[in-house]
DNA sequence: GATAAGTTAGTTAATATAAACTAACTTTGT
DNA sequence: ACAAAGTTAGTTTATATTAACTAACTTATC
């Protein structure tokens, strides 16, 4: 559905944002670092908006697939919850460039159909990570002493706040190996006993 | 040390990047909401980043003040945590604007004497409290079966995200309340037994 | 299979707007 | 009367976007 130049587009304005902030992603910046002049931009996303709207569809596509796909199956809770984060791992493993983007609500402030977008993500994760710990609680396979929705935001937060060390460290750890090892200290703290 | 207008100033530029993010501070909008011209600001502070390097410094004499005070009672070491947080949530509720500066590092990326200032900010919290929770855990009042830095992870990361979705959720709950039970159930996770 | 018509992806040059900041003058409060 | 705080009217620089045009390729038609 996109051309090789629009996907160049939205990687390269990762990496503008990655490394510069939202300020440094500028139609100038973007066309100067792909080789080609500011107009010819145009040619491939309407105007800087559909740029933002293409990363976060970007981020989104890559997150669903493998919600619906994982949620399927009948695994233990825990390891469900596990394996989402691993999946997320890797993907950030993969495009370093990402955490900026998608921890950063701020990026997005200016246009109401971005907010929508980021709110609609972020809420779509809260309720899947519910529904598993809610379900895990039934099972058995966790605590029943805390309520999932506060379990469901310790553990994203904890999740996003280790990414966010892993960024803030200039990427100077295996963030699939180390955050494997943090998983299991979070299982330590949910499972039941 | 600051003047009135100063500290207008600094209150203002909060508001301004708490409703319309750091691209909404402007000199123009800052002028407009005070009530006086642009090169009126220019009176009260240097250049635009000194009104930012402002802003972080009535974020850290908050804390800080709070972080001697508080650490050199001999109180539980999760006592300690719980009241630790609870200050933050009075200072997020008595000024909710400080949310989305103190908890968007993508705001200060342009300039380098920001990036550390904030680093700065972040690292110290981390180790405060990571010494907290090893004091702790020898003390035994908290659990040893995960190290001081991963819990200090999960505690930074679960009360941020607490904090994110309280300003998300349009400030819809009482912070100071609702926060109180949330540290309850953060308890209970790093407790020993 | 050659030519006309259309498309794609680019160029340079220009424009509108908005940002931070400055110089020179005026008002206000003690 | 003088210093602090304000104003008006600018400057410079940057940014997103548009206009006008072109080279190279693709498709349709005779």
């Amino acid at each position: 559905m996109l051309t090789d130049r629009q996907k160049e587009i939205i990687l390269v304005s990762l990496e503008l944002i990655d490394k510069k902030g939202i300020q440094g992603l500028t139609i100038k910046n973007l066309a100067n670092k792909i080789g080609i002049s500011e107009p010819a931009i145009y040619r491939h996303y309407e105007n800087k908006i559909q740029i933002l709207i293409g990363i976060l569809d970007f981020f989104k596509s890559n997150t669903e697939d493998f919600f619906t796909k994982e949620l399927k199956n009948d695994n233990n809770s825990v390891e469900k919850i596990e394996r989402l984060f691993s999946n997320h791992f890797r993907t950030f493993s993969a495009t370093p460039s990402l955490v900026s983007v998608v921890f950063s609500e701020e990026i997005f402030r200016n246009e109401t159909i971005l907010i929508e977008q980021i709110a609609e993500i972020m809420t779509k994760n809260n309720m899947v990570l519910s529904n598993i710990i809610e379900t895990g609680q039934n099972k058995g396979e966790i605590r029943t002493d805390i309520n999932p929705s506060y379990l469901s935001i310790m553990i994203l937060g904890s999740l996003r706040m280790f990414v966010k060390q892993w960024q803030m460290s200039n990427y100077s750890f295996d963030l699939v190996k180390k955050g494997a090892d943090f998983i299991n200290s979070l299982k330590l703290l949910i499972q039941k006993n």
